[in-house]
DNA sequence: CGCCCTGTTGATACGATTCAAATATCGTGG
DNA sequence: CCACGATATTTGAATCGTATCAACAGGGCG
């Protein structure tokens, strides 16, 4: 695995008013006298493959809205071992244990160059009891965590090896338009559905030469969706 | 899989001032003013094993915070398998997606005798947008479902059937004083850890060969939790 | 150019599933 | 209360899938 010692770019403050997913974001719906109170604070940030968010036992000072990209969480067992609990993608919101805990209890780790906008965990806290709209935003977010979770579980975490490498292209394939999906390391794809790298990369083989997928550039998938679903039906 | 239909018991209005747990539960610490008009519509229920608190897709109306008892919580996939993908117990809050959603994702179903209290979704959302105290208390407890997600994927979903048993039979411990836990059946076994009855069966039946457990009623397993502990450790 | 890292492929071993059968347990009605 | 059938559990043998160990190919980078 390359390690990467990045110290993140910080990419000004954010222009909210015209965040170009500020329908999905955390604050849709706010006042604007609210709104103006908050997005002050938010600083964004672009981080490049390989680069940490944040890790694991650090003090949860801030939340993060996803703008683009792919973060791993990683979760650290007491005997060392590591595991992928959640992938977080687009407007997904990050590190929501803040409001609760003093520390992360994940490592945030970008699989691709990724973009988010940083929110100080107080702002939030302090906004998010005061304002019912926001209140409510807010339990969804923590809703939207918990299925994932579950989702992990069903999904990618139970069945055959091909069917979670077949789950897991469909899953990527969702937030993209023309079916393609930017892939990771063997690595981390054995890692996130609990196989090792060799049988991660003999499965992407097969379907390979199944015709299911193909690999144009390397870790740029094209998917033809409907015949991986069929895969997973029988 | 027997099927049961029961009809649960209504165990009249809950006594939550007296109640043995009321310092775990989602009011610990509620004013008395706002604590009376919550605990009013709360009403207690015992259910026996294998009856259904409720069912995945049920108009979502109520909390329920667990007294006693145990609770598996099994989620449909479209191809009609079906996954554990959470085990509740005492001072556990089931159904916080009533919060957020109008129909529950998960079907309840008791694998030991149960107490729950009822309280009613909107009384529960509403008290906790207006109130700071209770609203903080809700972030923890979907901050406490998230965890036990985490920790069903990395302990429960994750290596050789052996130590998924094992670690199943330790978090069962926990909650008991004597080293002893009530299990329920070997199917259900499976299903939790994601292995099949005969696989449960075979590991069961090969930790009390080896003198790690003992089973001297059906389904009561003392463990020797040291013992198991070291397992885990190589 | 050569080294290192990632990915690929092959051979083998191990562990879990599957299918099948025997045994134990539970619940019910006689 | 016992006997019976139904259901759950245990055990065995064969098979399948994944991990493991090992070797090798290709690409990027110093």
């Amino acid at each position: 695995m390359k390690h990467v010692n990045v110290t993140e770019a910080w990419a000004g403050t954010a222009d909210c008013r015209n965040c170009a997913i500020r329908a999905s974001v955390l604050f849709a719906g706010l006042k604007e006298d609210v709104f103006e109170r908050l997005h002050r604070p938010i600083v964004q940030m672009i981080y490049p493959v390989g680069a940490v968010i944040y890790s694991s036992g650090e003090p949860a000072q801030a939340l993060f809205t996803l703008r683009s990209g792919l973060v791993k969480m990683t979760q650290f067992l007491p005997d060392g071992t590591q595991r992928i609990v959640r992938l977080q993608r687009k407007t997904d919101l990050l590190g929501l244990e803040a409001l609760v805990e003093p520390e992360y209890p994940h490592t945030a780790t970008a699989l691709q160059r990724t973009e988010v906008c940083q929110l100080p965990v107080d702002v939030v806290r302090q906004l998010s009891q005061s304002n019912p709209q926001l209140y409510q935003e807010m339990m969804a977010r923590w809703h939207k965590a918990l299925s994932s979770a579950d989702r992990w579980i069903t999904e990618f975490s139970t069945g055959p090896a091909r069917d979670r490498v077949v789950r897991l292209l469909i899953w990527l394939s969702e937030q993209e338009s023309d079916h393609s999906c930017h892939l990771f390391s063997r690595e981390d794809l054995g890692a996130v559905l609990g196989l090792t790298t060799e049988t991660a990369s003999r499965t992407m083989a097969e379907l390979k030469r199944h015709g299911h997928i193909r690999e144009p550039r390397i870790n740029h998938i094209h998917c033809d969706v409907p015949a991986l679903q069929r895969l997973l039906e029988r």
